[in-house]
DNA sequence: GCGCGGACTGTTATCGATATCGTAGGCAAT
DNA sequence: ATTGCCTACGATATCGATAACAGTCCGCGC
């Protein structure tokens, strides 16, 4: 017995309007408006009618019809270079988090680490006019850059320490992150230490891990140069495994290894098991980022853990009130907000 | 020198209009609308005349006022468990390279395993009115259900195969999957066969898979009840770990795990070696989802593997058929694709 | 020479909500 | 009784693009 079975043939499709909602509860369609977002003045009972109309006939907002007439889209745009990276999905959920509260909506893009697909994807971001835009990275192609600029919406870079930041900021320094581990591996007395990281320059954090690596080394005099290269990020678990054994083949010699991000030092890790190398007796294997499989894998993996989750919720934290700092016609200040990274120390060093 | 510069003190933030854009080009609004969307007729001349004003004002076009008066938005809403589990976090990427080149826009939601929050989700995303909308799990409260289905848009289920279909799916047996993997573990010799799972019923998908494992022991004629359960999704490694200690202390004579999921199988097995047990000597260990960590963790762990990313790309492939379709007021009927599963045996079993 | 069709461009109405201003009525202060 | 103010609501203009229709111009065939 089903009768709300559409009918067939002529397009079954139209949504209701507001229009109708406030013919049925005898008012005008200003008073549902008002009486849907609850801030206006409509008496409880008016609003009750109200909302008893909007359930019958199932009525559901239509913000993209707002967005025009109050110049607020409700949308925050995220890029992030890749959604399958825990590091930056955490961060995508601690946007979401901050924000989905207030009635806003993220639109998510993926930059592939790639600075020509991030310009595109801004350009792609602003055809929606978001609210504000967060960006994962503090370089940027000259015109994204200009666009990001001139696009006249609060801006939020996080994952870095852009040298000379577009708006607000949210991050830390993945250099000094890096040396600081291998002082620590220094301390605990190894003195050829590598660095097993991606090739190209795309991932921008990548490289900056490396600099400090390559700061460090030479600050302590060990042997420098002892980097191995694999291809483009994403990084995979079984470019760690291989290159740990080039390494090991190149330089006989060293005793431990800091790799450009967890996974692959967990892909090196289960390839010296494989081999029967252990770690860390014949190798000492540190990582970066604090994924779950460094938690768990045996044996547990050093690294340097930032709260990705909290970069996003701060991020987020920093649009909102930048946000309504615009509304307001107030343009708050831009802020830079450096997170802590800690230094886990676990048994694989 | 910069003239540009944005008058201080009075919004400088008033974005460029089309209609600016003609004026500077010396044609109607129209005609720019025509240019900026190759499609319509434009003569060449007049083209590169809009597209050089376009480039000197910055302008970027606005689809969130164009959605309104060609009734389509762009957007297609998806809804996963979880961003941070790489099997949902792949399938959104499978959706978002599907689409992207289509002029679509991908507006992702995360339910976090939970019914409620799907309901909320679904409504917070017709308030958006996407063309599409792609959710993950066949079952729905009722109401999430009704808006699905009387929202007058494309429904896309992914991820499972539903009793009674919406619209579109995408999926498979999560059982029958399941089912295969215990008599394959039988046919390799096991006789003792555990599964390790997610207590609660929001995972619906493990439940299933539970539900497979189920029926291949009594099919067997194997000891039943070895089921160990710990918390609600997402499941985590270091649970696993803790499940198969349980799982060992209660039932000592047990020879095989089926794990819910991969990433509890690695934790699993990695708490073995930190216990001396050999996997899978002591105990064979499965997982479920092909996800990175199997493949390059040591042991290899064998799997059930699915195209997540494909899944993904199927489903926006349905998607932009049954949207075209919309358009052209012709609705291509529900299609249902079964993607195929494939067990993958490696050293853990 | 006339009519016709195609290529190109402009005009007007419209999408569905909200901003803004206006108005009616109630109540208290003067 | 007048004024002032507040609450609750309506009328209208508007946001920025696109759909639909209406020309205009030009070339071509007969």
């Amino acid at each position: 017995m089903k009768q709300t079975r559409a009918k067939t043939g002529k397009s079954p499709k139209r949504a209701t309007t507001m229009a109708e909602v406030a013919a049925r509860a005898g008012v005008s369609a200003m008073t549902v408006s008002r009486a849907l977002k609850s801030d206006g003045a409509v008496s409880e009972e008016t609003r009750s009618r109200i909302l008893a109309a909007v359930e019958e006939l199932g009525y559901v907002l239509d913000l993209s019809a707002g967005a025009l007439s109050s110049k607020r889209t409700g949308f925050v745009a995220a890029l992030i270079p890749s959604i399958n990276n825990s590091n930056f999905s955490d961060t995508a959920r601690g946007i979401t988090e901050a924000i989905e509260g207030q009635g806003l909506q993220m639109l998510l893009g993926y930059t592939d680490y790639d600075m020509e697909k991030e310009e595109h994807l801004v350009r792609a971001m602003l055809t929606r006019r978001p609210d504000g835009i967060i960006v994962t990275d503090g370089r940027h192609t000259p015109k994204a850059r200009r666009m990001l600029q001139s696009a006249g919406i609060p801006v939020v870079e996080t994952w870095d320490l852009p040298a000379d930041p577009i708006d607000n900021v949210v991050g830390f320094s993945n250099a000094e992150a890096s040396r600081a581990l291998v002082h620590r591996l220094y301390q605990k007395g190894y003195r050829n230490i590598a660095f097993i990281g991606g090739a190209s320059r795309r991932d921008t954090r990548g490289a900056d891990r490396r600099l400090g690596y390559k700061r460090a080394v030479e600050e302590l005099g060990l042997p420098v140069g002892r980097t191995i290269s694999f291809g483009n990020p994403p990084i995979s678990m079984e470019q760690g495994g291989e290159a740990i054994v080039h390494l090991i083949e190149q330089w006989p010699d060293v005793d431990a290894a800091v790799c450009v991000s967890d996974l692959s030092a967990f892909g090196a890790i289960m390839e010296c098991h494989r081999r029967g190398w252990s770690v860390p007796g014949r190798i000492a294997v540190a990582g970066f980022g604090d994924f779950e499989v460094s938690r768990c894998s045996w044996p547990r993996i050093t690294t340097v853990a930032v709260d990705c989750r909290n970069i996003g919720q701060e991020a987020g934290r920093i649009m909102l009130r930048a946000i309504d700092g615009v509304r307001e016609d107030r343009r708050p200040g831009p802020e830079t907000l450096i997170v802590p990274f800690e230094m886990i120390e676990r048994e694989s060093t």
